[in-house]
DNA sequence: TTGTAAGCGTTATCAG
DNA sequence: CTGATAACGCTTACAA
């Protein structure tokens, strides 16, 4: 009894000093005339497995919507140990490569009832860390981590710790699952592409040199040319950021050059523009003196004139699947270990989900002069 | 003894079963030899505020960096009643126009020690509130609505009975501060422009009707024509989406009219690039016989040939504005109410925060022929 | 069918 | 200077 009200006293006058009111599991509880495990059990989301007098649900429910009552999820994430969120880390959302792919994420989390929580890095490793760090501290269920460094000696060991799934978009050194895109594949193939068309003198814009993305495709277009047996020229390949103002520099060299490429693979869609821009001030038309690829077909690559020859990424389905993956690998129950069973369908632990790419070829790129 | 016992106990069976480790408080104080208050204090943000041995500090610092141990923010949120998460709201995050502005509110959350969860609501009402009813439950100290039917009857009550901070990008009727362009004045800026060259038929493309940036853009169109006299003509103004293809469709349309207009205003960049597109398919000349504005100016913007004749929108600054708005809205102490002082410094509780646009004319518009 | 009470992992308030 | 212990709001055995 004693106890009883001094605990209502204390609530009472805590809400009256702050001036504002969240009602509890108690208050529905003493309003309704129930203990909290009634009302807890009314409103638990399987209320029909309960055994309970149904105007008994009824009357809590109502008492509970007459207060405006809303669950504190974090005292059941306390109790649960699972937090319902994931952390998505990736290298920049205003880089335009990345809103589709967060979206995809946050459209299956969403529809699995998982929130996101978003965080940006500048590829910078130690800001990485930082998140890696605070997202464990919150108890993050998962965390997806897409380009970036995702192979610098992350803290894995702090994430199984606290029993943080993860799955990296991207190559990387890590042991998890991941979703990629075969890039150096996709960079041979447009390069191909190209050569197919005669082009000999063929160069690659942009990018930096750190991005294990840029890597890759400056890699197939490598292979591309040895297979062709053409030479691979260094002052051909110009790296820089994934942003217009590269393509546009390195374009305006490589027309400069004594003995010019023919073509030029652009590792993106903005930088492509850029290059488009400068062969346009220079007066060197497009495909005719030179053809221009870009990489990710964007939503106006389509819209460019000339239409852009490009490879498509599918980076919705990048953020679904890989949201996909993480979800499932997240036990359903709340203290699940590594049970053998719910690792099933031949769906393997470290395996990597290759999502395909595709040439599209528009009208930027065409046989030489 | 025994209770201690027992705990112990149940804690290491519980890890065993489960597989992992998670380490806590107790776990740090049992290996360190003191008690959790004391392995708290030592941890403590402020720990050099506490009286305690240097020696105990350091011996509890050790301890826990060798068990990898990580506060369960969880547990401490419950406890001061606040999160540091902050909920953001966008129609979606895929429309270039705002992963900027995420940008900024993530630069000046995680700056502030914020974490921010993002929802997408594709301007639907109904996932609007499914959101926030989520955000509430998750307790977040605030959340941040941009566009798409922010008007539309919020459940303001939950949010405050909740203790939710709020703030708005974009027009509303919501009782709370936001942050605001003025995209009246910037639709009649970029029509006047146009006018100012000597256009006299002027067309309005793209956006759906139901966007409030929409209408105040349109309003501003309509506003310019009418303080020069001229005629507000309806199948000059073609709604659609914020999209390439509506710019495209929309000019179309626009040249087949059997009297043209000699310019067209996009609602934003991307349909601008929808349009320009188009024109160049008709062999329309931009802007010999036809002028083109687009708004927002993103990054491709100066890029495209001809470049974008446009308004800037400061995206970035308007999410960093209004997190810091937020932020600052967000009583620091675990349980201040509507204490009178910290409202200060003439920051008015529901004031619009108008930032700055801007008309960048560049190559797109010209005289008429 | 409903109630009691033991936690979940912290921090803060008292004592010692 | 350090240690018990009572919350925070909820779920779930276990009792009644």
């Amino acid at each position: 009894m004693v106890t009883g009200e001094q605990k209502k006293r204390t609530r009472a006058s805590r809400a009256q000093a702050s001036g504002h009111k969240t009602v509890s599991i108690r208050d529905v509880a003493e309003a309704a005339g129930v203990s909290v495990a009634t009302v807890s059990r009314a409103l638990s989301a399987d209320s029909e497995s309960f055994q309970m007098r149904a105007e008994t649900r009824r009357h809590v429910l109502e008492t509970s919507a007459a207060l405006g009552y809303r669950p504190n999820d974090l005292a059941r994430a306390l109790l649960q140990q699972r937090t319902s969120v994931l952390g998505v880390i990736v290298p920049d959302i205003s880089n335009p490569y990345y809103p589709g792919m967060v979206r995809g994420i946050e459209d299956v989390a969403s529809l699995a009832g998982y929130r996101i929580v978003l965080c940006n890095t500048d590829r910078e490793p130690e800001r990485l860390n930082r998140y890696l760090e605070t997202l464990v501290k919150s108890r993050v269920d998962g965390v997806l981590i897409a380009g970036g460094a995702a192979d610098t000696a992350i803290d894995v060991g702090i994430l199984d710790q606290y029993n943080t799934k993860v799955v990296v978009v991207g190559r990387h050194g890590m042991h998890c699952p991941s979703v990629q895109v075969d890039n150096v594949a996709a960079g041979e193939a447009i390069t191909a592409h190209l050569i197919a068309l005669g082009h000999r003198r063929i160069a690659f814009a942009g990018g930096p040199e750190s991005s294990r993305t840029m890597q890759d495709r400056v890699e197939g277009y490598r292979r591309a040319l040895t297979a062709h047996r053409l030479a691979y020229d260094e002052s051909l390949v110009r790296a820089g950021e994934f942003d217009e103002d590269s393509g546009y520099g390195a374009a305006r060299a490589l027309t400069r050059l004594p003995d010019p490429p023919t073509a030029v693979v652009s590792v993106n869609d903005r930088v492509a523009v850029g290059v488009l821009a400068a062969l346009h001030d220079e007066g060197v038309p497009v495909p005719g003196r030179m053809s221009v690829t870009g990489f990710d077909d964007v939503s106006f690559s389509s819209f460019l004139r000339p239409k852009l020859t490009t490879v498509a990424v599918p980076t919705y389905e990048i953020g679904s699947t890989a949201a996909r993956l993480l979800v499932d690998r997240i036990p359903a129950g709340r203290s699940e270990g590594a049970s053998e069973e719910d690792e099933g369908a031949g769906e393997s632990r470290d395996g990597a989900t290759m999502l395909p790419t595709k040439v599209v070829v528009r009208d930027s790129s065409g046989p030489p002069a």
